[in-house]
DNA sequence: CTCTTGACTGAGG
DNA sequence: GCCTCAGCCAAGA
């Protein structure tokens, strides 16, 4: 009697926080890591709270790699600012080569099970 | 309890 | 490729 719900938001935090230095992720697919794609959302939501945790959310983006939480930093261009200070390059709210700085938990971690 | 909002995504036109 | 609609789950009013 366990379910997946019972940790989410945590889930999510530590999802991001093993993204690699350099690379991005998409709402999408830590949802699928987490064994609910369809609550994408949630992981939007989740780091709504991200604020006040060392999470690196400006390394999620949406599926298209747009930058749609940038309003949720300080600046207008923090976001941006803080990706290309990792080597992301992004022109107009969009990451370039997106493809090429995905970082798919689902393929890069070990099946979601349990957490050390 | 019901209704709205939201850092989303996939399908259809 | 772009626009619109519906589904999804959680939190706040």
């Amino acid at each position: 009697m366990k379910p997946e719900t019972l940790n989410f938001f945590d889930k999510v935090y530590q999802v991001v926080l093993l993204i690699p230095f350099g690379k991005v992720t998409s709402y999408g697919a830590i949802a699928n890591y987490l064994g609910s794609s369809k609550s994408a959302r949630m992981v939007g939501y989740a780091m709504n709270n991200s604020h006040q945790k060392n999470v690196p959310a400006h390394r999620v983006v949406n599926r298209k790699g747009l930058l749609t939480g940038k309003h949720h930093f300080d600046g207008s261009n923090l976001m941006q600012q803080i990706l290309e200070s990792e080597g992301i390059v992004v022109v107009d709210n969009q990451i370039q080569n997106f493809e090429k700085v995905f970082w798919d938990p689902s393929k890069a971690l070990k099946p979601l099970k349990e957490n050390p």
